[in-house]
Parts: structure tokens; C-alpha cells; sequence
DNA sequence: AACATCTTTCAATAAATTCTGAAAATTCAA
DNA sequence: TTGAATTTTCAGAATTTATTGAAAGATGTT
């Protein structure tokens, strides 16, 4: 397979896969695109690489930088801004569950404490649906809240070195 | 709280959750409903409970059965069918992992292995920034692979046993 | 077989999301 | 300053996804 066409499926087919994630489709792709691209591309490289609008570009691009999964370069002697991908997997994978925890996770803990104390007899069945599966839920909502926390927090070789045996 | 409102908050709030997952509104809605209600219910009562239509009903019951975490119940003497959710959070969680592996991490894998081997000059920089991408990205994504398939399989004690001590 | 009950399907419609492109804002060099 | 280059914003258009509801398909009872 020729190098342009190995890129393009893969941009393509990152973008499916970005849609299936809950992440758009355009974002995918040109996160693709910085992770396969050895130089960093302005703007306008990638408006035309992936034939999408400028605000269009603009907007997710941006959206990457908050993900920090992509990072503004500055070119001495050039006006234009340039992106690059971060290239370590072990990072970029880091911060996408850093994120999802953030947008997945953290919403769960926040209601499952709202809803708090239900007023009623414990005895009362439905009652006691309610308070058995919201308490479970948040006991569970907070270990896995803890276990992801560590694991954004530690480093690569604590993981490979450490976690990874034990699924042999 | 009152129990009702409790339990409408919980819905709502599992919906919105759901759409930040990319999950439905609906089908989050209509889970969430299950595993707070003491007993099975009918479509009738869920269309009725969360005023929705009976194929939108219909069509994310069956899309919760296909996920597993939904039941149907026949209950002796009754025509209709009813349903139930998983109520065990821990099995819950381990078939969404399942599925969403199934639906995230599979097709991953699947791209990678087609976008194989790229003809050209190891030495070109932009043929190297491809090939370095994306052979990390295969190592990295079957590691993952390995440990959710273990992680899935593995049963509960030895999750809370071993894995959650090691986040202290 | 005829009927009543319940479930599934699906074309039409509605709602939500994403994208465009032109205008406004910003930046920087002269 | 001025103005050319670049980035950002955002209303409306296009696209995608979700929902409805009525008709068709099952299923079981008499």
C-alpha cells in the first residue's frame, strides 16, 4: 500500500471510529491526520488536506488543544500558527480517559449525591429498589473514580511494569 | 426528597449522562427506570412512565437486551411481556466494558491491521511518522485488548481483591 | 379459523448536531 | 496608525440521528 493511501484510510476510518466514541467525526480526522503527519500543518494545511471549512478546522481544532492531544507550534519567521499531534500513545491515551472521566465519570458521582436520602420506609419495596441501586452505583462510581485517578496520575512504566502482568 | 422525584431526577440525569457516553437519551432513560423499579415492567408502563412512543420504546428495549443489560420477564397468566434490568452494578459495568470494547476498541485493532505494511524508503521522514504511529498504536491497542478481555472475564472478588489495592 | 392482544417494522417527521462561509476581531510589521 | 494576514465567531444550511404512529406481523385463546 502507497503511503497517501495508507494515511487517507486511516484518517477515514478514525473518523468512524471517533463517531462511534461520541467524538465528531471531523475532530477524529484531523487529530488522524496531526498524529501521521511528520511536520506541523497550518490551518489551511488541513482545510485542504481533509476538504472541511475554516471554522469548520478552526473549532475542532481547538477542541483538540483542550483535550490537550494537539499543541500550537509558532514557526520563527512565520505569521501562521502550526499544530502538531502528541505522539506518545501512552499520553494521548492518559488524557482521553482523563477526559472521558472527566465528561463521564464526574457528572455520575455529582447526581448519584444529589439524589441523596430518599424520605420513606425502608421496608416499602420500592423504596428499597431505589436506595440499594443508587448506594451500589455510588460505591462503585468512587472506586472506579479512585482507580482512574492514579492511573492518569502514573507513569508508563508503573502500568507495563505493574498492571499489565497481572492480565498475563 | 420524595421517592418520585428521587427516582425522575435519577432518570433525567442518567439520559443526559448517556448522550455524553454516546448512548441514547432513551435507552439511558429507560435503563435507568429498570434498575430503580422494584418490580419488571411492561412497554406500556415504560412509554407511559417516560411519555414516549411505543417503537421508540420497543426498538431501545431491544437495543438494552442486545447490551445485556436488560431482561425480558414472563410473568404466569400474563399475555404481556415484561422487563427487568441487571441489578448487580458490577456486572452492569463489566458488560458496557464488554460492549463498548466490542464497539471502540475492536475496530481499532481491525483499521490497524489493514493499514499494515506501507511501501517506501524507511528513511522518508513522513513514510517514518507514519509506520512509528501506527506500530505504536497496534502495540498499545492489543495491550489494552488483552487487559479488558481478562478484566471482563475475571469475576468481581478478584477485581476488588487484587486490582483495587494497587490504587490504594 | 376468527379474534383479540401484543410486538415489531418502517416511512415520514422532528430534533439535535455539525458544517459552512462571510463578517468581525485580533495580531503584527512597517 | 494603517493595513495585510490570520484567527475566531456565529447565524443559517446541511446532515445525521432519534422519534412517532400507523400498519403489518406474531402469538395465543376460544
Amino acid at each position: 500500500m502507497k503511503l497517501e493511501e495508507a494515511k487517507q484510510q486511516f484518517i477515514n476510518s478514525w473518523g468512524v471510529i471517533g463517531t462511534q466514541w461520541g467524538i465528531n467525526r471531523t475532530m477524529a480526522q484531523i487529530h488522524a491526520l496531526l498524529m501521521v503527519s511528520a511536520e506541523p500543518l497550518s490551518a489551511d494545511d488541513v482545510m485542504e488536506q481533509l476538504q472541511i471549512s475554516r471554522g469548520n478546522a478552526n473549532m475542532n481544532i481547538r477542541e483538540l488543544i483542550d483535550w490537550k492531544l494537539v499543541d500550537k507550534v509558532l514557526k520563527p519567521g512565520e505569521r501562521k500558527e502550526f499544530f502538531t499531534a502528541e505522539k506518545d500513545i501512552w499520553k494521548v491515551a492518559m488524557r482521553i480517559t482523563n477526559e472521558r472521566k472527566r465528561r463521564e465519570l464526574d457528572p455520575i458521582i455529582k447526581v448519584l449525591e444529589e439524589i441523596g436520602e430518599v424520605e420513606g420506609d425502608k421496608k416499602d419495596k420500592d423504596v428499597k429498589a431505589f436506595t440499594d441501586t443508587v448506594t451500589q452505583l455510588q460505591k462503585f462510581a468512587k472506586q472506579a473514580d479512585k482507580a482512574l485517578s492514579s492511573l492518569t496520575k502514573a507513569d508508563e512504566n508503573w502500568f507495563t511494569g505493574t498492571i499489565l502482568k497481572l492480565f498475563k
